[in-house]
DNA sequence: CGAACACTTGACAGCCCTCAACGTGAGTGG
DNA sequence: CCACTCACGTTGAGGGCTGTCAAGTGTTCG
C-alpha cells in the first residue's frame, strides 16, 4: 500500500519561498527540540538537569520514513509515542467494511500515538505523507519519568487533553465551506506556529485523504477550493497555497474553530 | 436556560423494570466506586491502603443537580475532573453564531473535565440532564496523588486516551442509519457494563440532543427510529427503548464501532 | 381543561455525493 | 527528446439522502 503519490514529495516547488518539505530545523537536536511537543517542559527552568538528560536518554531518534511507509499499524502492540521531527504523518483507521477514515495529519513537533495508550494496540494506522522524522519515545519509560517530574506528567496530561479538543473540532455538523475553510487556517496556524509562513505553504496530503479528513467527496474540495480562488481567498496550484484574504477566510472558519 | 423537559424526570415509566433514574447503587460509597472510572485503581491491590485513603479524601461528594442546571459553564477557570456517579451529563460547546454542538452524554462511573486540563478553562459547559451526583477530583491534587500513584497516573492516562479515541468514534461520515444504530447499541453496552439491562433502557436525553450529537436534524432520528421499528430492530415508547434484535442493530453500527 | 412542549409525520428543496469524462503533471522507456 | 502511461485532480450532469418548513399528535402540568 505503497503511497503512489510519494514522487510529489521531491517535486519542484511551483511557488517560490515554499521549502517542499515541511520540517523544523533538524541541524541540531536543541533548536529542533525549541519547536517540539515537549519543548515546555524540556526548556522550563522547573527541570532540573538531571531530569532533562533523562528524558534525552529515553528518546530514540527514528527515520526516515519514506512516503508512503508505515509508522505503526493497527492492531499491533503498543509501546511508543512519537514526537514528529519533519515531515507530515497521517493516522487513519480502516472500518470493518474497509472504508478509511483519516483521523489527523500530524506536523513537526506534534505528538502521535497518545489514542494508543488505553488498549495496549494501536487502534490506528500511522504513515508517513512525505519524508518523516520522529523522536519515539518508549511509553512506560516517559510515564516512569512523569512520576518524577510533575511538569512533565502535566504536560502529557496537557497534550492528551488537547486532542480531545482537536477530535471534536470537526465533529460538528458543518458546511463544505466552512470545513475546508477551518482546516486551511488551521493549518496554517499550526504552521506559522511552527516558524513557517502562515499564507503560503503546500498541502503535503492527497486531496482524497484532506477529503476524507473533512467527510467530504474530493470532487467537494475540488469544487471549494475553486469557489474561494474565484472569491480571491486564495490561490491554489495542485497542492500548494497561497491564502490571500486570511481575515475573510477566519470568519468562515470561525463556526468551526471557535474564535 | 432550564431544561423545559425537567419533568420528564419523574416521569411514570412506561415499560416494567426501567429504573427512571439510571443510577448506580449509592447506598454504600464502596459499591458505588466499583463501577467508577477509578475503581481498577482504587481496588487494584498495587494501591495501598494509605494511597486509597488519600484518594477518597480527596473526592468531593456533590449534587445532586436537577435537570437543567450546569456543572461547569465554558470559560470559568478549571479546576476540577468529575466522575459521574448517578444520572446523565451533557457537555457542549456554543459556537461563534450560537449553534449548539453536544459532545457527548456521561454516564455514571465516566469522568468529565478531562479536556478542560489543556487551557485552564473549560472548553464546553456541562449540564445535568436528569438528576446527577458526583465525585469531583481537584485536579491539582489528584494529579500530584499520580506523582506517587503510578497506577493512578496510568488510570489517567488510560481515561484521557480512551476519550480521544471516543471523541472521534462519530466523527467519521456515516449514514443516519448506521449513527443511530451505533449509539443505541454503545449506549447499551455502557449502560450494560455498569449492570444495567442492555435491552431496556431510557434515553435520557431529547431528540434535539440526540439529533446534534449524532449530526443530524430531529425529524430524521424520529424516522430512523420509526423504521427501525417497522424492521422489528426495537421498540421506542417517547424516551424508552426496548432493543428486539440486537446482533442486527450491532451489525448495522459494526462499521462505526469496529468490531 | 387548556397551554406548552416534545415528538412525529408529511411535503419539498437543497446540498453534496456519485458517476463519468477530461485535463494535468511526473516519471519512463524508446 | 518525446510519446506514453499512470495517477491525481478538475469539471460537469444527475440523483439521493437528509435538512427545512409546516402541521398534527400526544403528554405533562398549571
Amino acid at each position: 500500500m505503497r503511497n503512489p503519490d510519494a514522487h510529489d514529495t521531491a517535486a519542484r516547488v511551483v511557488f517560490p519561498n515554499v521549502d517542499p518539505s515541511i520540517v523544523a530545523d533538524d541541524g541540531n537536536d536543541w533548536v529542533f527540540c525549541s519547536t517540539c511537543a515537549f519543548s515546555e517542559v524540556c526548556l522550563a527552568q522547573g527541570m532540573g538537569k538531571g531530569d532533562l538528560r533523562d528524558l534525552h536518554l529515553l528518546v530514540e531518534h527514528t527515520g526516515p520514513y519514506e512516503a508512503g511507509q508505515f509508522i505503526f499499524r493497527e492492531g499491533t502492540e503498543f509501546n511508543s509515542i512519537a514526537a514528529v521531527r519533519a515531515g507530515t504523518v497521517k493516522t487513519f483507521m480502516v472500518d470493518s467494511q474497509g472504508r478509511e477514515q483519516v483521523l489527523g495529519f500530524h506536523l513537526p513537533g506534534e505528538l502521535i500515538g497518545l489514542n494508543a495508550i488505553d488498549g495496549d494496540r494501536y487502534p490506528c494506522d500511522a504513515v508517513a505523507l512525505d519524508t518523516v522524522m520522529l523522536c519515539r519515545f518508549y511509553f512506560p519509560k516517559i510515564a516512569m519519568l512523569a512520576t518524577r517530574v510533575p511538569k512533565l506528567q502535566q504536560q502529557l496530561f496537557r497534550l492528551m487533553s488537547r486532542d480531545i479538543g482537536n477530535a471534536a473540532r470537526f465533529a460538528g455538523d458543518y458546511s463544505a465551506d466552512e470545513r475546508v475553510a477551518a482546516f486551511l487556517v488551521g493549518f496554517s496556524r499550526r504552521l506559522s506556529a511552527r516558524g513557517f509562513s502562515p499564507t503560503r505553504f503546500r498541502l503535503t496530503m492527497s486531496r482524497a485523504d484532506l477529503a476524507n479528513y473533512l467527510r467530504q467527496a474530493p470532487e467537494t474540495v475540488s469544487r471549494v477550493l475553486r469557489r474561494f480562488e474565484d472569491d480571491k481567498l486564495l490561490e491554489v496550484r495542485r497542492r500548494d497555497v497561497e491564502i490571500m484574504d486570511l481575515p475573510r477566510l477566519e470568519s468562515m472558519a470561525s463556526a468551526v474553530l471557535r474564535d
